[in-house]
DNA sequence: CGGACAAGCTGA
DNA sequence: CAGCTTGTCCGG
């Protein structure tokens, strides 16, 4: 810290301003007035250096600023410390940035410039130095990531922490072991509602408790300090966390700043919401798992259907078998290959008996997508490519696979009719068919709905799930749509729906029951959910990826946007990495690591154009 | 990002 | 060639 902050502050403000470069440093944001001693080089030793990343997308770079000497009368000095939050002057105006080194030598040559403002409290040191790796692990700038560490409003003291929580001890259970591993998943039931797990963690000292879904981290954060532990719930109570406690909230938490950080929950790991879909679109599962290695403190991950990269990080965990099964839902199959094809509509004939009477009952069709589903109409077969693999599509009197590759007449493979049949119903008319068949109202929920269904059978794309809190019976009305959509992830997306729909409804010793309208009864996916055993899908999803370098067996980005040809060409070609595309204006690197992609992706220059980098994209 | 400045374009 | 648009550079 410079020994001369106690100096007394030079004359300032005298007459009127005459070096012509202040006109420009005069229009500033808050319209301060521009002092003379800003431009006085004479004395460099006055006031201590720091450096500063300006909070401005597109510059990422840091500039070295002098703390004004003045500070140093009321104390404002000594609290300038890396992760401040300050306003600058830069090229002209004033804007934001966090204080990343303090007493630095400033490069020789330039002139420096007071700091303008110290606006408040922000990053912990740890947190600016995750930002950075998250900005080279997701091919992003620093700037995104420390917004997402920042405080919504400026904090301008930190509460001190309230006297330290007892927390309940109870039994030592599997949570308790898991965190023992450094790493390590526990399967849990599709009904588990993370309260054992966030209290094992809160057992050890201040808990990040990571979950997907908002509803549940309010739960969580009400359970846990009804227990007596002192909770700061993301992204409201920043200040709380920063004067230390146990942090819930949902992917935003995993920047929350936790000064005696002292284990990490995550919470239905493999939940797609835990990836933020703005670039850079970091995992928070990824970030609190470095952060957590930083720190030297264990991480849990939980779900009921754990993804291939939390099975990787670390040893899985699991009850017996005949536990597990328990905890899934009786999955009855309705095989809709012995429908007649003739009327064969949104629903089986046989489905009217699984709705049973009183019961309150959810129908999931999601007509994401509006690719056209073919079927034969004598044998009721999907009209698929010769392997069998994906699905195809009428292109004038031709069939064609949805990558284009192969075509054929118009013919169906499994029996040699001509007779095909278009199967695509929205959730629309669906309902009303619904409603038919049952006699009684039924409400339709979709991402759009705005209010909460009030019949006791409802029927909406995939986010009525995310609306309902329970049911006794799920029922996915075109469960192909997902078996067989063209997408990597399509397999595990799909068990992850069941898993949700078991949350719902429960395991089968409690009554729990999903129904499957499916023209593919033996998909290892459905065999996974009626055993109740995900390792099903994810042994047969591991081998496919492993033999396709997919992550998390290997690398994949996805570069989009107008200023992509530029990455493209600059990133030019690495030994073990191919670039495919453009397919849709849209380029995909692929290759068996992931380091020496983002080492080249992280030194090559952004083009002014807009660019949309993805790493490990979930939806291709 | 956004301001400054230069080079390029347009119209009379 | 003034007046405007578009492109490039750079910030402490």
């Amino acid at each position: 810290m410079g020994e001369d902050r106690s100096r007394r502050r030079r004359e300032v403000g005298a007459g009127p301003l005459s070096d012509p470069d202040q006109g420009r440093l005069a229009l500033g944001d808050d319209a301060a007035p521009v002092r003379p001693e800003q431009f006085d080089e004479t004395t460099p030793a006055d006031g201590h250096v720091v450096r500063v990343l300006p909070d401005v997308v597109g510059i990422d770079r840091e500039f070295d600023y002098r703390v004004p000497t003045a500070w140093a009368e009321d104390g404002r000095a000594d609290r300038v410390d890396v992760g401040s939050m300050v306003r600058i002057p830069l090229s002209g105006r004033r804007v934001a940035g966090w204080v990343t080194a303090v007493d630095v030598e400033p490069l020789p040559g330039v002139r420096l410039v007071p700091l303008a403002k110290l606006s408040g409290t922000g990053p912990s040191r740890e947190l600016i130095d995750l930002a950075a790796w998250a900005a080279w692990r997701w091919a992003g700038r620093r700037v995104a990531f420390l917004r997402a560490a920042s405080p919504e409003r400026m904090v301008a003291a930190i509460p001190r922490r309230r006297p330290p929580p007892t927390v309940p001890s109870g039994p030592r259970d599997v949570f308790d072991e898991a965190f023992e591993h450094g790493v390590a998943t526990v399967r849990v039931a599709p009904d588990d509602d993370g309260y054992d797990v966030a209290l094992a963690a809160c057992r050890r000292g201040d808990a990040l408790i990571v979950t997907a879904d908002a509803r549940r981290a309010r739960y969580l954060a009400v359970a846990l300090r009804r227990a007596g532990i002192t909770v700061a719930l993301a992204p409201d109570d920043w200040a709380i966390a920063a004067g230390g406690a146990t942090v819930v909230g949902t992917r935003s938490a995993a920047w929350m700043p936790m000064p005696e950080l002292a284990a990490v929950v995550v919470i239905d790991e493999h939940d797609e919401r835990l990836k933020e879909e703005r670039t850079p679109s970091w995992h928070a599962r990824d970030v609190v798992l470095e952060r957590a290695r930083r720190a030297g403190v264990p991480t849990v991950l939980t779900s009921p259907v754990p993804s291939l990269e939390a099975l990787r990080a670390g040893p899985l965990l699991r009850r017996e078998r005949s536990l597990e099964r328990n905890d899934w839902p009786i999955v009855d199959v309705l095989d809709r290959r012995s429908d007649d094809p003739a009327k064969a509509g949104p629903f089986a004939e046989r489905l009217h008996s699984h709705l049973p009477d009183g019961k309150r009952i959810v129908c999931v069709l999601n007509r994401t997508g509006r690719s056209r589903l073919l079927a034969c109409s004598s044998c009721g077969e999907l009209v698929r490519t010769e392997d069998g693999s994906s699905i195809m599509r009428l292109d004038g009197d031709e069939l064609v696979s949805t990558d284009g590759a192969e075509r054929r007449p118009v013919v169906c493979f499994h029996c040699g009719s001509t007779n095909l049949k278009t199967l695509r119903v929205g959730v629309e008319r669906a309902a009303e068919e619904l409603a038919a068949l049952i006699g009684e109202p039924v409400d339709e929920v979709t991402a759009a709905s705005e209010r909460d269904p009030t019949t006791r059978v409802v029927i909406g794309t995939e986010a009525v799930l995310h609306r309902m809190i329970d049911a006794d019976v799920v029922v996915f009305l075109d469960l192909d749509q997902e078996l067989l959509a063209v997408r990597q992830r399509a397999a595990e997306q799909a068990i992850s729906m069941l898993a949700h729909a078991a949350r719902l409804t429960g395991g089968r010793s409690k009554g729990g029951r999903i129904v499957v309208q499916t023209r593919q009864p033996d998909h290892e996916v459905i065999a996974a959910a009626r055993k109740g055993d995900p390792t099903i899908v994810a042994v047969a999803e591991r081998d496919r990826r492993k033999a396709l370098s997919l992550p998390p067996y290997g690398a994949q980005v996805s570069v989009s946007g107008a200023g992509a040809v530029d990455v493209v060409e600059a990133f030019g070609s690495i030994r073990g990495v191919q670039v495919r595309g453009p397919v849709d204006e849209r380029w995909l690197i692929r290759g068996e690591s992931l380091d020496p992609v983002l080492d080249r992706l992280a030194e090559i220059p952004r083009p002014a154009a807009r660019v949309r980098i993805e790493v490990d994209p979930l939806r291709v």
